[in-house]
RNA sequence: CGGGGAGUGGCGCAGUCUGGUAGCGCACCCGGCUGGGGGCCGGGCGGUCGCAGGUUCAAAUCCUGUCUCCCCGACCA
């Protein structure tokens, strides 16, 4: 029996000075989680037991796909990150450090190495494919900005999963099997969710997708329209449209002291930022012979992750001396008549073909002028890049966008070979060739859908869990002295409910009835029943559903409880 | 790594400018009352003021150094 009583679940008033995320304030306050470090958690039990619902569902999910069960060490040589290229390839996030024989060892801050080292030492043949593993574990990463209390932390609990396929088609078959898996999960799990395509980042590899909960405290932004989602990353939409000022045969200079930016511009000229040329000029590689000028529409903002992949290398925005030897004064910099490529956003180029015979306004690379009237493609030469970020105001198939934060929780990637084959996970086929096996990595953090759970589902009272991943289901609250016959009936409840499958929190401290709901609210059990002497007398217990604090119309019948309660639960979010 | 902020009982804070017996609310312990929304009365426990060094008759307070934590940004397999 649960008593409240003996829970360790240290409440608290006030949330913690430093707390700014919601879920951060709430769930120190309800008890759940403490911190020891700059982002290290510990889970106390209340929390855990949260958690640890959300581990079930996944681990019945990842079972029905028959996924198999394992556990890898954490502790890990540094020579398998060695030959993957990730030992020098990653920079401070990951964990290094030596055993006492002096030997590189490294801190996992993700599986793919261990699963396809031991892939690589059992599989033979195509015989022994398809297959993949999953495992609850730890991951380590030296986060340079741990922050919102569990959301982004340094070490946490990941299920990460790994499939293994001996073509791409095999690949494409499991990858959709896990995404039928993951939707079941964050359903079951009860947050609003959606799946976005996402970049692929450094993991390598084909297609990715992100699992991603809409919340406050999110760090990334998603576009959403009707059918369409997608970290802002990748977002593509149709911009929203502008009249541009017709042309004349050439450009023309106006003066623009002082105006170094579109905002002054648009002020001064009293014309629209989507009608004016914004300049960006980037290092590629590094190497400062190769300036290139990012052009984008006055109203639009360049994307980090998408010229990167336009580019197909890193960059750097160039430095002030830079600009000023290549291209012109910084502030009044333009396509034309420079002697760097120029990479024109996809929305210019539209805007352009939507409004024939219209110029641009843009920097005319010398101090205090723009240029009126330009015209792509007869004043300057470019190549095509979609490198924009998505804005409110865009479309896609006609359909409004917006933008909402949210928290990744979770992401599935088609790594192909990238790690098969630096660590030789080989088979042979039919004909007797080695092949390399083709993987798919898999991961969720169930510390997120926590925390993403209460960022969703919280009022100013407390938390208001979804009733699968709630630490109880049921808080069985009795009012009066410690001693009273409040407490009595409560106890009969919570067995009964117990026999009846429920997951019941009885409140048996000896504190006012103030307190005792206080806390019950914070805590946030789905259903709360009120054990008091006014319907101990009907023969009643009052019931409350926490989402929306829904008093049930005359309490519960003490008779045939249990029945009534399971009644009541289908109607329980 | 850049910018900003903060370290004083378990939590939230005042005190620091202007050096002079470490305080407040909550929580906690004991006794009593109360027992349907953080109730009341009385009595208590608990802090080398992040750490180190310096100045001074005297340092939470001034000086130097250092550690830690939070927020924004960069980063994010």
């Amino acid at each position: 029996m649960t008593r409240l009583s003996r829970l360790l679940l240290p409440t608290e008033r006030q949330p913690p000075a430093d707390a700014e995320a919601v879920s951060h304030q709430l769930m120190v306050r309800a008890g759940l989680v403490r911190q020891m470090g700059a982002g290290l958690w510990s889970w106390l039990p209340a929390g855990w037991r949260a958690h640890q619902k959300v581990v079930a569902i996944i681990r019945e999910e990842m079972e029905r796909i028959g996924a198999q069960e394992t556990l890898m060490p954490v502790l890990q040589p540094a020579d398998l990150w060695r030959r993957t290229g990730r030992y020098d390839a990653i920079g401070g996030e990951l964990f290094r450090l030596n055993d006492r024989r002096d030997a590189d060892m490294v801190l996992a801050m993700t599986h793919e190495e261990a699963m396809t080292f031991h892939v690589a030492q059992v599989v033979r043949s195509y015989r022994d494919l398809p297959f993949s593993l999953f495992q609850f574990q730890i991951k380590e990463r030296d986060e340079p900005r741990p922050r919102a209390g569990v959301l982004r932390t340094r070490e946490f609990v990941m299920k990460d999963a790994y499939s293994f396929d001996r073509d791409e088609a095999g690949l494409q078959a499991q990858y959709e099997q896990y995404r039928g898996a993951y939707a079941r999960v964050y359903s079951r799990s009860g947050l609003r969710w959606y799946e976005v395509e996402s970049d692929t980042g450094m993991m390598g590899g084909k297609r990715a997708h992100e699992y991603m909960a809409p919340c406050a405290a999110g760090e990334d932004d998603v576009a959403l329209a009707e059918g369409y989602a997608a970290n802002i990353e990748v977002a593509a939409a149709d911009a929203a449209p502008v009249t541009l000022p017709t042309a004349g045969d050439a450009p023309v200079t106006v003066d623009t002291p002082g105006a170094t930016s579109i905002e002054q511009l648009a002020t001064s000229l009293d014309r629209a930022a989507g009608t004016m040329l914004k300049a960006y000029p980037v290092v590629v590689n590094d190497d400062p012979s190769d300036l290139r000028l990012v052009v984008l529409r006055g109203d639009h903002s360049v994307v980090d992750v998408k010229l990167s992949k336009a580019l197909g290398a890193p960059f750097r925005p160039a430095g002030v001396e830079e600009i000023a030897a290549r291209i012109g004064p910084v502030g009044f910099i333009g396509p034309v008549g420079v002697d760097v490529p120029v990479l024109l956003d996809a929305a210019v180029v539209a805007s352009g073909e939507a409004n024939p015979g219209g110029g641009w306004l843009a920097g005319a690379n010398a101090a205090d002028r723009h240029l009126d009237g330009v015209v792509p493609g007869r004043d300057f030469t470019y190549e095509t890049v979609d490198v924009r970020a998505v804005v409110v105001g865009d479309t896609v198939d006609g359909h409004p966008v917006t933008i909402e934060p949210a928290i990744e929780v979770g992401n599935i990637f088609q790594l192909m070979t990238r790690y098969s084959e630096p660590l030789g996970a080989t088979f042979l086929d039919e004909d007797g060739q080695e092949q390399s096996v083709v993987m798919g990595s898999y991961g969720i953090g169930p510390a997120r859908i926590v925390a993403a759970a209460v960022e969703q589902f919280h009022d100013e009272r407390g938390i208001a869990w979804p009733k699968a991943i709630a630490p109880f289901e049921i808080e069985v609250v009795a009012l009066g002295k410690p001693d009273g016959p409040e407490l009595e009936a409560a106890v009969r409840i919570y067995a009964e409910l117990q026999a009846a499958g429920f997951d019941v929190l009885l409140e048996d401290r000896a504190g006012g009835t103030g307190q005792k709901l206080t806390d019950a609210e914070l805590l946030g059990a789905p259903l709360r029943l009120t054990v008091g002497k006014r319907g101990l007398a009907d023969g009643r217990v009052e019931a409350q559903i926490r989402r929306g604090s829904e008093d049930v119309e005359g309490g519960l019948p003490l008779d045939g409880l249990a029945d009534a309660v399971r009644e009541l639960w289908e109607r329980v979010p």
